[in-house]
This record gives C-alpha cells, structure tokens and sequence, in this order.
DNA sequence: TTGTATGCGTTATCAG
DNA sequence: CTGATAACGCATACAA
C-alpha cells in the first residue's frame, strides 16, 4: 500500500504549529523564531517532506520552469545551446522543460502545446521559421518567450548572431591567404534557416570580392561526417580547380578533411578546410581546420538572462508596459576567427 | 492587465454545461453525447483554453512527466541518450524535465530533489555511482526510476552494457589484425565508472591475450578532441613501438588520428586507430577509424520502455508488488564492430 | 449522459 | 510572529 507522501499539513501537525508556519519556514525562513524554525526543519527532516510542485506552482502560479523546444538536439550544436541554457537557468532556481521532437513527430504533435499545458512559466524555441502565427499566440496570450538561433530579421524577442559576417569572416579569411577559388559544402537549405543563411552569407562574401560560386563547386548535403566525406569525393572527382573549401558545420569539416587525406591531397598545404562550428568547440579543434568560432554557449546564456528578467517582472505586480514585440533584440558576442594552433 | 488564462470553468459557462462535463469531454470523449462534446470544444477552441498543469497533477497525483539527470550533456554522447529517451517519452504522452548540472554545480545543488520537487513521475539517472544512499532513498519513497549507462553489476534497475565485452571485441579485432603491441588513450577514471570499466576491460582483454599495456603506451586524459590530439603527439614523442591505439572516446580518437596526420604517419597504414564511439554514430564515422558500436540510442528506448511500464502499473490501483530492487536488469544489444566503408 | 460537490497540497490574506 | 481560512484549477465519486 502506497503511504502518501508527507504534506505540509504533516509537518505542521508533528512539528505542533499551523500548515501556514510550515510554508514560511521554507520559503521565508527569516519571518520565524529561531526556535519555531528549527522545530519545523526537525519535522521536515524526520518526515523527508518534499514540497509538492504542482500544489505549489496551483497556488502561485508559477511553476518555476522553462520550456524548451529545439528540433532534435542529439549531437548538434543545440545541446551545447542547451546545456548553456540549462546552466543558466539551474543557478536561477528554475528547472528546464524539453521538448526536442524529431523531424517525424515534430508534425504529429504540438510541442509547445505540450509545454504550455505542463506549465512553463517562459518558453525559448528554436525554428519555428515558417509558423509566425505561434509567436503571434504566445505573444497574445502573454507568455514570456524567446526565439534562440533566430534569423537577423525576427519582429519577436530573438537571440541570434550575424550568419552573414561569419560568412564574411571566412571569406576574407581565405582571401586573405590568397585563395581565389572556393568551394562550398553546405547543408540542406530547403527547412534550414541557419544554413540558408550560411550559404547566402557566402554567395554575397564571395561575390563582393568578385569571386563566384560555380554550380560545381556547390554541394548541398546533410549535416554529417559521412555526407562531408562523400561530398568532398565529388567535388574531387568534379576536377574544378578550388584551392580552398567552406564547410556548413564542423561534422562536414571533419568529413571533407579526411577524404582529403586518404585521397592524399594535404590540408592546408594544397587544400584549405574551413568550417562553422556548431558543436562544442574544444571537443572538436581540428589542427587542420580553420574554424568560425560561434557564439553559441553565449546565446544560451543571455537566453536565459533575457527570459529570467521578463520572469522577474512578472513577479512585481505591475503590467508589463513593454510590448513583448518591440524589446530589443537581444545579441551575442560577434563570431571570430579561432585558428588552429597545430598548424 | 494579465488577464487571467481561461479555466474550466469558463470553458463551461461558455458552453453552457458542468466544469465536470468539461473534464470529461477532454479526458474521456468517449463518454459523451456528440452535441454536447461539439459545444464543449467550440467553446474550448473559441478561448484558447489550455489545461492547468498543475492542477491537473494535483487532482491527479501524476504530472505525466519524467525527469533525468545526467552530469553535463553538450557534446556527449549522454545528448544522443537523452533524445532517444525523449522521443519515446514523447511519443506516450509523457514530457522530459532535464536536470543536468555540469561538474561545479551539481555539488552545490541537489538534482535529484529538485526535479522530486517539480513533480516527476519517475526519474532516469546517469551517475552517482559513488551515492548508493540516494537510490536506497529513492526505492524507500516508491519513486520509479532506472538508473543510466549503469555498471554490471548495479542492485537497483539498470540500463546499461558489457562495457568489457566491447573492449574484448576491439581487443581481439586488432589482433586478428595482426597487432600485438597495443597502446591505449584513455578517459580520466577517477570519477567516471565508464571510463574506469572501459581501461579495466582493454586491461583483461589484452592479457588475456598475452598481451601488455607499458604504462608509456598508456595516457589517460580528458574527453576531447585537443586532448586526443596532445596525446598522441606524446606518445609519438616517447617512440615506443606499438602499431595500434585504442581511444576511449570518439573525440579522443578523432584528435589522435589528426596528430597522426599531422606526423605523416598514414592511418591505418601504419598504425591502426580504433575508438569506442560514444556520440551519434552517423555524426562520427571516420574513414580512418575502426568503431565499437555502443548500443546508446537503444538504452535510451529501453529506458523509457521500462519506466513506462513502471508508471503504467503505477496507474492501476494494485500495489507494486515487485520490490524495485529486484527487477531484473534491462539489457541492449551488445556492442558491435563497426569497419569503416571507405578504408 | 450530465451535474454537484469534495479533495488535492500550497500560498496568501487577514486576524489575533 | 503565528494561526485560521479562502482561493488555485481540475478530476472524480456520487447523485440525478
């Protein structure tokens, strides 16, 4: 027979006090007497009570929770997004709430539904691109929330960074070492904004210096070791004559590299590699990669900081005179250089 | 003004019916007249109702949530573990509350008891293989949970695999390739249980074997990229004659081959690279590497199978007559060799 | 098939 | 400083 969990009202009764002292002792400790408190933490801990979110959250109305929804997010920069997010957020007293459907369920079932009937008292999302009639809702129905990763142009509360300098960045890079032909290896752009970005950014970079793209020397492929090996075999057995490659994220990087080696074309001697890098940075320094160090940890933490501060007002009971669509974007560090120190 | 959200209340009024027939016309449709439940979801749809959480969890003693907790997820293959928990969890109605400190954190603050303090359900954690307690606390409470990537011989459920096993298998791989001198770049062991097993599996295999591992054949260092790379260089440095590595990540081993490379040392030509491979496969197949497959995604599914069943019998008002403490283990496939296609 | 009433565990308001 | 007591929004047993 299941015991039911020690209540407040457990405690009150073993502790000799009233329900109401019991939950001042926990939340606001310094209301009490030295003496009643220590009567009432006795009780606790002899009880193991733990405090009953849900009742809580019922009663507050606040569920001290943030919800999160990232398209799928094993091996890909959005867990280091996550985890920054996550770190945040923890330190904050709050909790994280995921929802990270793959591509299949993201179209059977509402993820943001989902968290809003969990109770999140603020959401971050990532995509959503083509559905501003959400973010139209949220802002409606008064939720606090923030796009993350989001395209330069967002009418809502965005985190984000400038695709187009860091494409700019490398660009100028490889220009900079001499290379008049460049290839590009890039990611699905079809439900991609980031990539399609990335490639933009590099097709403007490119022709700003009065370089082209060639349709041979462009490959659009999934994010992915493998896809960047096979897709750098084609561009070899295409015989276009680029002295230095872009790559859409670091896996294609990595990919590229090693075809380049067993085809026993040297990197960076003959060939230049340079890549963005979504994923965690330290994990995946590549000596022979020239690397777009993104400011993806930073987005997460000022996320976090942006929705902790709209919580934070929330608490005060005055209105939120701020229109939730005009608040400044919120912006990251620029993407930098990060070259590699063994080459 | 925040006006406050819609209730089931005024979905009823609106609708002109009961609050309970509201709840009804949610939970169990089945239950009700055609007309009536038409009213009740124009009425629904009409103002945007979304169901309290909170409420719900409370009426109900279920939050149809299930937490976990792992040390640090960026960049791990604890990411790909946890999408593959989500997916299933997702899939049943069931929503992931994440806790997943990284190393200062999680001694100031307790995970454990703050996703019990949301309201979970049932709880899914990697670690802590030093705190046998928590899990005698958590059994006592009749909280289910199934711990992560757990050691063979765990007492509480667990997921995990023959970590030895997979060794063996690299272990004998390589000598059916003719390797008799093994080196081996391994994790730091002091506080992580998977990396102690790992060492002490290559250990008993290559013994097994006739075989030794020289203490400068040996470098133990931290998960990453730079890490592998560094290592490598050292052993290359220190010239003892072993013709094989074997990683004890995939981010080890992509550094080591890297510095490889960089020596001009051809790979596997002359020294074979094989790694086991914690993050997503498809990600991480390199070319140059030979992979033990870690079923990872499959302890993922496993886990929130068990789980599931656990809260499913949960929801029948029988007592758990099963002691937790004796389910049997949950099992995934075994570890399998991955060669390389294009080497 | 639908309505009514009570309980779920906290917080917050208001007296004392 | 502490004790009653009324919300909080929903599910459910029971009554109609």
């Amino acid at each position: 027979m299941n015991k039911r969990p020690p209540s407040l009202n457990d405690v009150a009764t073993l502790a000799g006090v009233s329900t109401g002292t019991v939950s001042r002792a926990i939340s606001k400790p310094h209301l009490l007497t030295e003496k009643t408190r220590k009567r009432v933490f006795e009780a606790i801990n002899q009880l193991r009570y733990v405090p009953n979110g849900a009742a809580r959250a019922l009663a507050m109305k606040r569920t001290l929770t943030v919800g999160a929804v990232v398209p799928r997010f094993g091996s890909s920069g959005f867990s280091t997004l996550l985890q920054a997010l996550e770190n945040e957020l923890t330190d904050a007293g709050y909790t994280l709430l995921l929802s990270a459907p793959d591509h299949k369920r993201a179209q059977d079932i509402n993820p943001i539904a989902t968290l809003l009937e969990r109770g999140v008292d603020a959401l971050a999302i990532l995509g959503y691109e083509d559905r501003p009639d959400i973010f139209t809702s949220l802002n409606d129905q008064g939720v606090p929330f923030i796009r993350l990763w989001a395209p330069q142009n967002s009418p809502w509360p965005s985190i984000g960074f400038d695709e187009h300098q860091a494409a700019e960045l490398m660009v100028d890079y490889l220009y900079g070492l001499g290379h008049r032909k460049i290839a590009f290896i890039g990611g699905k752009i079809a439900h991609n904004e980031r990539a399609r970005e990335r490639q933009e950014g590099i097709m403007l970079a490119l022709s700003s210096r009065n370089m082209s793209l060639p349709s041979d020397a462009r490959i659009e492929s999934d994010y992915g070791f493998q896809e960047g090996f096979d897709a750098m075999q084609q561009l070899i057995s295409r015989s276009c004559d680029f002295t230095a490659v872009i790559c859409g994220n670091d896996y294609l990087a990595a990919g590229a590299i090693s075809a380049l080696h067993v085809n026993d074309i040297s990197v960076p001697g003959k060939i230049s590699v340079a890549g963005f890098n979504d994923n965690d940075f330290s994990a995946f320094l590549n000596p022979a990669l020239t690397t777009i160090r993104l400011p993806i940890e930073e987005m997460g933490r000022n996320a976090a900081h942006y929705l902790l501060t709209h919580l934070d007002k929330a608490m005060i009971p005055l209105p939120m005179e701020l229109p939730v669509s005009l608040v400044k974007r919120a912006s990251t560090g620029p993407a930098t250089i990060q070259n590699s120190q063994a080459c």
